[in-house]
DNA sequence: AACCATACGGAACAACGTTCCGTTTACCAA
DNA sequence: TTGGTAAACGGAACGTTGTTCCGTATGGTT
């Protein structure tokens, strides 16, 4: 009983998509809803019908990597290697995907209503997987107990936000911070 | 020759700082600036003459902290303790500043061209200090060398935004960071 | 071909930062 | 005390955004 979407409307998600990826792309993710409706030629009303707020077309542009980011986590902790080098290597997946796109660590950060969402979405997807690697980081005893796999989350999150500045390398930092996460036994 | 304000204009920056100092707690640093006047019970265009940019608000509002923090850093390095230890206990006098100023560490990582100002006057003011303790830290053989004190500064700030999420500790996070800039002898 | 639910376009509204200029006022000199 | 003037003020007005709304166009179906 699903009644199919209409034809143009579907080239016009499609379309959408396309706009937008360019947009963030040339402009970041804050990039003026005008300007994406121009770019893909429909008018504003048709990009609040098909996402009605700015993180679900953020989530609709990047939801192919991010998942790709979700299913890695246990792969990186099947394959060989301690379980703390496991969850070094999904971060710098994480951390390659957050600098690689201009505003998106800003975003995930920001506390505006309108990108609870995207957040949300973020934490719903990868969360799990930054726990899962955590604590088996954490039962190796590779890991100090008394910080969380959402703090670890946040704190790379908002490590990548203002990549960009060349005296600012946040890879460099994220593996301070992961390096900071071992016990000093 | 320096012409003295008018004693009107004098009052009026008075009563500005103070309305702007409150509207921060109650509302962060973003509040509307319509607000502050109100607030001030004067016009927006007074605002802009006194303080022309937000930034310059922001500075004024703070600098005397701004202050108490550039010079708490040669006198914990001078104190005993190791060069870390100092290093340490500097940057959670930055923490603690930050993370009780909503929306702060968030303004100061925006590229927005208005919060240049007060990115650039931390540096100014800050920088140095950080420079100081590093340069003492790492003749020491206590950190790495390989981060800049400019990495650690932006890096400290932005763990610090999106304080008042209770699920996440700027503070510790921040610990953790420092932690890791140790050498692993 | 005709109908209508779906979808579209863009004008219109609200919130904000910022500018600008007619009006008021503090200061000084006569 | 009383003008005169430069300094300062207030807030209307403008530009830029996000968001909503409704008259119009159109794809699908009968």
């Amino acid at each position: 009983m699903v009644p199919r979407k209409r034809a143009d409307a579907r080239r016009n998600e499609e379309t959408l998509l396309e706009a937008a990826a360019a947009a963030f792309v040339a402009s970041g993710v804050n990039v003026p809803v005008r300007e994406i409706a121009a770019q893909a030629g429909v008018g504003v009303g048709t990009i609040y019908r098909h996402f009605p707020t700015r993180a679900d077309l953020v989530v609709a542009v990047y939801r192919h990597q991010i998942e790709a980011c979700a299913e890695a986590g246990p792969a990186l902790l099947a394959g060989g290697g301690t379980a703390h080098q496991a969850l070094a290597a999904w971060i710098d997946m994480f951390v390659d995907f957050l600098v690689t796109k201009h505003g998106l660590a800003e975003a995930l950060q920001s506390d505006d209503a309108t990108f609870q969402t995207l957040h949300g979405y973020f934490l719903e997807r990868l969360l799990p997987v930054c726990e899962r690697l955590m604590e088996a980081a954490r039962e190796a005893g590779e890991v100090r107990e008394d910080v969380s796999a959402y703090e670890v989350m946040r704190g790379v999150g908002n490590l990548c936000a203002g990549a960009g500045d060349s005296r600012y390398d946040a890879r460099r930092l994220v593996g301070v911070l992961v390096g900071g996460l071992r016990v000093s036994a």
